[in-house]
DNA sequence: AAATCGGGGCA
DNA sequence: TGCCCAGATTT
């Protein structure tokens, strides 16, 4: 049996059922895409609720407010793919009466959409016969066919996608895209790797020579910066604090956070005297550190070490943030953690 | 080509 | 801890 009507078998008996698969609208098809990116399906499928219900259509969340989208991203983490959305949202709406690109090559123009979401949306929403490459498929196809090139470069990627174009079911692009990935996704698994009811099992090269967890080979090893940030809880008498926005090109970019000491050298702040310098430092009554621990917070690239500080004053600010409206803003998930925490 | 951009789950 | 997740964009 060809690879594709095996593929297809499998995914017959063991697709997940998931929200994005009940429609053909390339606007929630997109949208799931998006969120999906780098992205587990259990962590993406409340946000992908939550966008769907509060923007039901894409003129809906063209007509949002970005602090509004990012609000509802808030947790899911790469910013970025919920400024894109947005800025996506807008150009559809309003430049393209409401349509989405139907071809795989138009796609590749939106922003936040690359080789993967285009292929995705082309294939899903539109039957074009053009093959997903993601990271299941990498792993499902670097060990059924004993490919052992590394992943993390340009090269072979290319190779993959000539691979999967070879084996993709021209019938049924979208079945054999998403089986392919649900494959990766529940039974050619990254670790743990039960082989035993695999289809693939005789034939599968990785499983043949037992190199099951050896492959895909990748080499690339990503190098973590130590962050050290304090941040400024002010509150006044009237029960208002201060916010400011990431602006930025870095980390959170356009979220908001309390005022922040921010360094990448492990050095410690007497933040009494480092409040005594700040302009309008007359009118701090008490200073309190709120967190007895330092609080880790791992990004990609990032290793961050955070305090919590709870600065006192007597005036009120030039703008002031009631407490109650805190939630309002997106914050760093962090952040948002810290303010549950005493808000409870 | 390499670096950057989050957060959570799992062995 | 280290690796991975329906990757894209910038440098």
């Amino acid at each position: 049996m060809i690879f594709s009507n095996k593929l297809i078998a499998w995914y017959l008996d063991n697709k997940r059922f998931l929200p994005w698969r009940e429609t053909k609208d390339p606007y929630y098809i997109w949208l799931s895409e998006i969120i999906l990116q780098q992205t587990r399906v259990a962590q993406g499928l409340p946000y992908f609720e939550a966008f769907k219900q509060t923007y039901p259509t894409v003129f809906n969340l063209a007509n949002a407010q970005e602090d509004d989208v990012l609000l509802l991203w808030q947790g899911l983490g790469y910013y970025s793919r919920a400024r894109n959305l947005h800025a996506t949202a807008k150009k559809v709406a309003y430049e393209l009466n409401g349509q989405f690109p139907t071809t795989y090559k138009d796609l590749l123009t939106l922003k936040g959409v690359g080789e993967y979401t285009a292929a995705a949306i082309a294939s899903i929403a539109y039957d074009e016969v053009v093959p997903v490459v993601d990271g299941n498929v990498f792993r499902v196809l670097a060990r059924i066919y004993g490919i052992t090139s590394d992943i993390s470069t340009q090269r072979t990627k290319k190779e993959f996608q000539q691979v999967a174009a070879g084996l993709i079911c021209p019938e049924q692009p979208a079945i054999f895209n998403q089986a392919i990935m649900d494959f990766g996704a529940i039974q050619c698994t990254p670790k743990g790797t039960d082989c035993t009811p695999c289809p693939f099992i005789t034939t599968c090269v990785a499983y043949q020579t037992n190199q099951v967890d050896k492959l895909p080979v990748k080499l690339s090893k990503t190098k973590v910066k130590n962050r050290y940030m304090d941040f400024l809880i002010y509150l006044d008498e009237a029960g208002n604090t201060q916010l400011e926005q990431r602006t930025k090109k870095d980390i959170w970019q356009n979220l908001y956070q309390f005022p922040v000491v921010d360094r990448f050298e492990d050095t410690p702040i007497n933040m009494e005297e480092y409040l005594q310098q700040q302009p309008s430092s007359s009118a701090i009554t008490h200073i309190e550190c709120l967190t007895q621990e330092v609080i880790i917070h791992q990004l990609s690239h990032q290793k961050l070490h955070i305090h919590f500080w709870l600065v006192k004053t007597n005036t009120t600010p030039a703008n002031p943030i009631p407490w109650e409206e805190l939630n309002k803003f997106g914050f760093p998930i962090v952040i948002h953690n810290f303010i549950q925490s005493l808000t409870v």
